[in-house]
DNA sequence: CCCGACACACCTACCGGGTATGCATATGAT
DNA sequence: ATCATATGCATACCCGGTAGGTGTGTCGGG
């Protein structure tokens, strides 16, 4: 929901047509997130039948000018003013990759990691070398620093969260699973008698009381 | 893509029909990853289509069981060897967000970073009272741990990150940006024969009239 | 002097992940 | 008897994202 959301803000300062849009977020951002030009014209369309955007005028250049609605400012507003939804990103699919990975017969978790650890570190390195190249003190070298510190950042939680892995799969060892034998039961479940008591904490969790 | 592999990694074990592959997976990831089950009969279409897997036999319910192939293998195989590509998650998503922000005319960037921040240091709090509860010492417990520990690392990671923005909001003012005023040449540009001179005087767009 | 490179500008088709929903059947609880 | 719930499958849809095609205008170089 970036682009849609960036479009609407950008089209919040003033009216754009779709080329322009892609040089306005392009400047903005530091060309630091990669957008596609066939990608704002499907948005704008998009906004359009969600009544958050309309067409305005035309130029002499035939350029079709794009205009926020009131809809849109209000969802502009709320853009800004809602944090972020909590995630779903690279860590889950590691998480879900090593979670099935340590499930499967005759697969090496713990190798797993140890190579996703080096990637890491790679791509760590990568990070520390590179440099922005480009105008200084603009909007671009602010949007660049930032994703930037935020990919250092990441690397280095994805590589203490690596050897956390490393250390459950080592300690707490898991037989690998079969495919399971119990035949389903349809219906509505047997009432069960007691659910198993007493779950365990996380290393990184406080024990609790 | 993690459902597409993970699939595919569960038929590398044995065959099986559409809804076992479902319980299959969260069994193994300990129902961390919400999947929906018709994306389970797309997906094998597509698997299919891809000749990564191929229809088996149909038991007496008329459950159909789906075989992994040789190709079908080796692709599981190059999964688990190869790392996880670098991102494109939430961090890049709040890095755009904030650096769209911080050229809007009219828009406080240092509270957007505030709330954000807020919100994060609220989510880590309800990560710490978080307890797993399912059966202790199987798969599902070892999966949440890990995907627990990762959100943790996350938001800790997320904080740090907010805090650099702040400061770097704070410290290297940028003026807001009003939209750009320079009409875009067409065609081939002209060879720019001092560019740092003629880039750094237009990279500061003077207000418009 | 024309050709090719390249930027502007727009459009369309397509793909893949993900969700919602509908349908049928079986079964235990109330 | 009825309801709630689970198994089991199928389909339509949306959305973000990518690839690729169509022109047009301008400049540099052969």
């Amino acid at each position: 929901m970036t682009v849609r959301h960036s479009i609407l803000a950008i089209l919040a300062v003033g009216p754009c047509y779709g080329y322009q849009l892609r040089s306005e977020f392009d400047r903005r951002t530091g060309s630091t997130w990669p957008l596609n030009v066939g990608q704002i014209y499907t948005t704008l369309e998009r906004l359009e039948r969600d009544r958050l955007v309309q067409r305005g005028e035309t130029d002499a250049e035939g350029h079709l000018y794009w205009e926020i609605t009131g809809d849109g400012r209000a969802a502009v507003a709320e853009w800004l003013a809602d944090p972020v939804a909590p995630a779903r990103g690279v860590r889950d699919e590691l998480a879900v990759k090593i979670a099935i990975a340590s499930t499967l017969p005759g697969v090496d978790a713990g190798a797993l990691v140890s190579t996703q650890r080096s990637a890491t570190e790679r791509r760590l390195a990568e990070l520390g070398s590179a440099r922005f190249d480009g105008v200084p003190g603009g909007p671009e070298e602010r949007a660049w620093m930032l994703l930037h510190d935020g990919l250092v950042i990441d690397a280095e939680g994805e590589l203490r969260w690596l050897d956390r892995c490393a250390d459950v799969i080592a300690t707490t060892p898991v037989a690998p699973l079969p495919l399971s034998t119990t035949r389903p039961r349809r219906g509505r479940p047997a009432k069960t008698l007691d659910p198993a008591a007493g779950a365990a904490t996380s290393a990184l969790a406080p024990a609790a009381p």
